[in-house]
DNA sequence: TACATGCCCTGACTTTCATCAACGCCGGAA
DNA sequence: TTCCGGCGTTGATGAAAGTCAGGGCATGTA
């Protein structure tokens, strides 16, 4: 499988493609407050640290692949990237958008069930699954968050079955818009514009459509006033 | 809210809906092996058995309806319970349907994101919420237990996703056959029928489709010859 | 027994969205 | 500069699934 290969490939890769956050150190990272480290005091961050290897990958990069081993977990400190699964005919479906501060991996078991894969360029810190494991049971708080996350997305996803089964189109996309809107909002970036890393097809292959649909929606929306398009979406 | 209102009534029920598997105790349930119970060693089950109060529920009633306030986790004993989700104008998605050792509450956060409704008459625990957090927080296990088991419902969902986003209709009737076998494996009872406890609006509230393309969807299986239906189904 | 109700099935028709095809735009490479 | 490929848009057409309607069967009840 090629992508697999290449996906290790990045994993094993030496010294050229580590990012330079690995010099600042996780208790500057600018993602922690939003990761599974704002659980973690200052002053044990270096625990941490001892164990991240910190990344980068460039756009259209593969950072894993569905079934390969699951050696690594890994948290997105800057970029976007798409996780989605594919059916043997090659029908896609995006999972989910991950975003600096999402962590990826509570959905695996031996090996990853999906591929991720970079929308921008991205930097991302990578954990030896066992040592990191190994964090986890040293943090009790740790373990919490981690469980409140899987919580958190599990809701998540029945809020997607609900828009992947029972929604039209155009409420698909409505939706789709008003929740990169809400989530902009948590992380506190006020505004009422998104700005849409991804191409149609991506969107398309997120809400179960096809890219016309989606394109033909937006356009719609354009045309009734509810958004206005730049270079990037404007609702 | 009337549901609200019933479910409530449910919790609060003095005597008689209490199951007499209280009596019997939670170290001989028959449904422990199959819980987050089987992560706590017999000699400690007591712990449990304090906190735990065992109902009933008639096919039909409502268990938990979305909104409430999130009070208790519930464990499923015996029997079958769809959970849905509600949008306003009526439609409805069901996320899933939860079978014995099955737990409610992982995907809940202060209030209940799902409505939960019994199927068959039901059996199960309830537990305090805050109890059953201090009894996690006195056993480690317990708690990797509940992550496993969201990360296993994470996947799952994943899975669900792709089925409702990217299936035509008869491959999503046919995978939803082909979960309950294989579930049906896993719980060991071999053979290769199945027994539908849901009817098929509910069959086609959780694939994302209507009653008669369900209907059309086991008829046509039956004629090609990969089903055969009987007072329950049989594939 | 007759009647009502709920569930399932089937047929006729409609609608939504997918499919197929073409075109404009933009950015990168020759 | 020109050419090319990827992406987004738009239009015409078709198919899959939804909607509407009716009918059968089993169960429960007057």
């Amino acid at each position: 499988m090629a992508m697999a290969y290449a996906a290790l490939n990045t994993i094993n890769e030496p010294a050229e493609r580590r990012c330079n956050a690995a010099v600042a150190g996780c208790v500057n990272c600018g993602a922690r407050e939003l990761s599974v480290c704002a659980a973690m005091p200052a002053s044990d961050m270096s625990r941490v640290s001892s164990i991240v290897s910190h990344r980068r990958a460039d756009a259209g990069e593969t950072l894993l692949s569905e079934g390969d081993k699951a050696t690594h977990f890994l948290n997105i400190v800057d970029g976007t990237v798409k996780v989605y699964k594919l059916l043997p005919d090659g029908r896609r479906q995006i999972t989910g958008f991950l975003y600096p501060g999402d962590l990826l991996g509570l959905a695996f078991n031996d090996t990853y069930t999906s591929t991720v894969e970079a929308l921008t360029p991205v930097k991302y810190c990578l954990f030896p699954r066992r040592q990191f494991e190994r964090v986890v049971d040293e943090f009790r708080p740790m373990e919490k968050q981690l469980l409140a996350r899987a919580s958190n997305e599990l809701v998540a996803a029945q809020e997607q079955m609900v828009m992947l089964g029972r929604k039209t189109a155009q409420e698909k996309i409505a939706s789709f818009l008003m929740a990169l809107l809400e989530r902009n909002r948590r992380v506190n970036k006020r505004s009422d514009s998104v700005v849409l890393t991804m191409t149609r097809a991506d969107i398309a292959d997120y809400l179960g459509l096809t890219t016309e649909t989606v394109s033909r929606g937006f356009t719609r929306l354009k045309t009734e006033g509810w958004i206005e398009l730049c270079a990037g979406g404007k609702v």
